[in-house]
Parts: structure tokens; sequence; C-alpha cells
DNA sequence: TTATTTATTGCATATAAATGCATTATTTTC
DNA sequence: GAAAATAATGCATTTATATGCAATAAATAA
């Protein structure tokens, strides 16, 4: 008998039973548990089902719930937007881009704070409009699927009449020559708007995207006011981004 | 019987009789104690449920999350909107309200549509932004908090300009004389621009919604071109609306 | 073809997990 | 506060798993 078939046997009968137990599969199959073992495993890896102590059981479906956006490192994240709070005043005109750091960000935005937040990010909207004082203005346009932002002209033209005192612009990459970068063209022109419009211009990311380098400019280091990360200020691996003159909390 | 097996077994009795109790587990299971307790343990500690001396209760609704959006009759709803699924086409232009049974149809539209979808709703709009194959287009503005929509001026100048094959209007209130009536004023006016600005018109309610009222006109019934809900077409409390002209799904 | 490599399988062994029991600690109830 | 119920802990036993090794089968190269 074929791996191939022993493997849509398992899978069948996994249906059948919602469950496999790694004895019955010796006895039935006639293999060696030792096999079953490194199937169920093999199968395992492929996510196809669950390995458990005693056999398999189905893979719990996804959530698939489109609402619940999963944050990597949410406390690091937690702990460098934090430092940001004090940046927040009331009736403020502020512009946040996207991101998950900014999204941490707007979870901690004091529910006392009274300002007008501007932004582009569905998910950042959505966290804000939870938010008692706070004046939200969604900037429309065509939606870029995965990151759940619009982007194009219409976010410009919005963008470009801001007047605002303060953006928060998330970062894919940072270094000294190019200063801020981005994976995408159009994300990196909204950024650009972002930044004509705003009086200050801040940063917030981990330790992990300085110095590196993403294809599209957004801006370079003198043109940001503050960034923040989850380093001491002095730490060393700042030292050439302090020197540019560039604020860092 | 595996661990896991027992494990969703506790979860499903928890869910019934909203708590369990490790005496009953362990003669139901024909376990000793100690193992459920682990067991009960083991589920606390992946926050499946909490443990509390002589059993264990259902974890107390976070729900501090925003972004799962309770939707109440949702099966109904579904019902409901399954039925419209026929009016999509690929290559239409669609405009959709807020509502949660807009978002419920949104969930069901196929994933193979190729269409372009117009919404001022945000969790509309985040579930859109998981199809692969929708145009979307997210209609900025101020932020209505409450119902998570973009209101106001904005709103409208982009509506008036669609060109929509077909448009689905949520209704808060439907009657013979007043037609679609809104709780909200500025809902009202970004209703009635979206009618205007499409060939088709289709409202998706529950017959609660029929003959009730609210203060804001949208349209009466000749402007709409559809309603859809969870009753038969021929049911008798939808005669009248039928003889208005108004197609019934 | 033959020689060589690579996969598969089963077995032996060491390790780990699960379970129940006895004992002791803790909590609840009265 | 005392009695009863429930929990936690260590330990022994059973069962399951991982791993290296050898035998065999299958695939590949020469």
């Amino acid at each position: 008998m074929l791996k191939a078939e022993r493997h849509k046997y398992i899978m069948t009968k996994l249906i059948e039973d919602q469950k496999v137990v790694t004895t019955d599969l010796a006895l039935a199959l006639d293999l060696s548990e030792d096999t079953i073992r490194r199937d169920l495993n093999e199968l395992d890896s492929k996510k196809l089902l669950e390995k458990v102590y005693g056999g398999a059981v189905q893979v719990k479906e996804k959530s698939a719930n489109v609402f619940d956006i999963a944050i990597t490192a949410e406390e690091q994240k937690k702990q460098i937007v934090s430092k940001a709070l004090s940046l927040l005043h009331d009736d403020q005109v502020i512009i946040m881009s996207g991101g998950s750091t900014n999204l941490v960000f707007a979870k901690l935005i004091p529910a006392d704070l009274k300002a007008t937040i501007y932004t582009y990010s569905l998910p950042i909207a959505m966290q804000l409009s939870q938010h008692p004082n706070i004046d939200l203005i969604f900037i429309g346009g065509k939606m870029q699927k995965n990151a759940m932002v619009t982007i194009g002209m219409d976010v410009i033209q919005v963008v470009s009449k801001i007047k605002a005192d303060i953006c928060f612009i998330g970062a894919s990459s940072i270094n000294i020559k190019q200063g801020l970068t981005e994976v995408g063209y159009e994300i990196s022109i909204v950024k650009k708007a972002m930044i004509e419009a705003s009086d200050r211009v801040v940063s917030m990311f981990a330790s992990n995207k300085l110095n590196t380098k993403m294809p599209h400019g957004v801006c370079d280091l003198t043109q940001l006011d503050t960034i923040v990360t989850e380093l001491d200020p002095e730490d060393e691996r700042l030292d050439e981004y302090r020197k540019s003159g560039v604020f860092i909390l």
C-alpha cells in the first residue's frame, strides 16, 4: 500500500469519526504504530490534521473572522507607542497612517483626549470609532486590500488639504542615508503628502526596522521630527540617527 | 478517548449548561476527578474557560474588542440576503449602505464575483477587503461613530458622481405611505444620493421593519425596485407592497 | 545491467505524557 | 470552628512518542 493511499485513508477516516487513534489505524492498515505516527506527523505538518497524544483530530477551523487582526509582538509595540502618548494634546489635528504599530497606538489613546484624527486605515478607524471624544475623519479612496488602507489620488487630494499639527507614520524601513522607505509606491506617495501636511512628523517602529531599506523613498531623516523605538534614546544603535538631528523618544 | 475529545466534550457541555461540575464530568467520562481537574486547569490556562471551586464556568465576555461586531438574528439575515445573491453579476458597479443585514450580505458574496463596490461602512469594507475579486472603494468623510459609517457632504459628493448598476440599502423602517424612513437625517440624505446614483435599488430587511416609521424620509416605494425579506414573496403581509409595484424577492 | 543512493518500514530503547491513587493542603459550608 | 468537599502534590504505572539502527524496497546513476 502506497503512502499516499494510507494518507487518503487516514483523512477519510478522520472526517468520518472526527478523530483517528494511532493503534486502531496500525491494526486496520496492518502497519506498525511507528509508521502511522510518522504519517500523522507528516499530515500534521501539512496542517491537514492536528496530531494529539494517542492519535489525531481535525484541524479546528481558523476563526475566519475578518475582524480579528493579528498583531505580532503586541507587547513590544505597546511599549513603543506608550512613549508617544506624551505627544498628544487636546485640540490637535492628527493624521495617522496604517500599520499595526499605529493600531496599537490608537488603542492606547486616552479616552479623555479631544482631538481630530484623519486616517485612511480601516482597522485604525474601527478602533478610533470607539473613542468618545475623537472627531474621526476617514480618507476615502480605492482600498488596498491586504493593508486595509485606501490609496490613490483621492487620498492624496484630501491629505494635501489637511493642516495637521502632527502625523504618525508607520515605517517599513529606515536608514541613515535614504531615510524612510516603503515597499509600495502608492503608500510612499501618501506618506509624502502626510508629511507635507503636518507641522510635526513622528514615526514609531521597532528597532529591527533600523538600517533596512525598501524600494520607494518617503522622506529623509531631516524631515522627521521624532522617532520612537523600544530602545533607550541613548542606545548606541541610535547614535547616527541622533546626530542627524531627529528627536528620539 | 483522546484528551482532545475530552476537551471538546467539556467545552460543549460548558456552552450547553453554562458550567461544568468536576464530579459530574468524572462520572460521565469515567475518569478520575484528578484528570478532569487537570483538564480544566489546562483549558483555564488557555483561557477557554474559568476554573472555579468545584468545576468551571464560561469565561466572561471580553468583547472589549472593537472588531467583533455583534449581529443579531444572524441566521435570519443570512436567509434574507441569500435570496439577493441572484441579483449580483460580474462587472456590476454596486453601492452598499451600512447596517448589519448588508454586512451579512457582504460575507456571502461569492468569492468569484468580479465587481466594483462602493461603500461608506467600515465593517462592510473590512469584510469586503478579504474578497479577492472585488474592486473596493471606500467613500470617505466624517465618521458617525456608533454606526461606523461616514456621513456628510463629502460622502454625498462622491456618491452623486457614481453611476451604479445596483445599490443595496439597509432599512430602518418601511411603510406603504412614507416608504423608506431613517432615524438619522444625515443617513437619510446619503441614501437619497445612493438611490439617485443607481439604476436599480434593492432594500433588504426583516419583516418586523414592515409598517414602521422613522422621522427622516428616504424615498417612497415607487423608487424601490426590489425588496427582500425572510417572508415568502406571496405572503399576505406583503400584499400592499406588491400592489405598489415593487418587486418582492 | 549493476552499483549506489535514497526512502520506507519495523524494532529496540530511552524519554515523555497521561492517569489514578494516596497524602496533604485548602476552601466551603454549616 | 469543625466537618465536608474540593484541590494540589508526589509517586507509580501504563501508554504513547521520538530516535537511532538495521533490513528492505525503490529510485537513480554509471
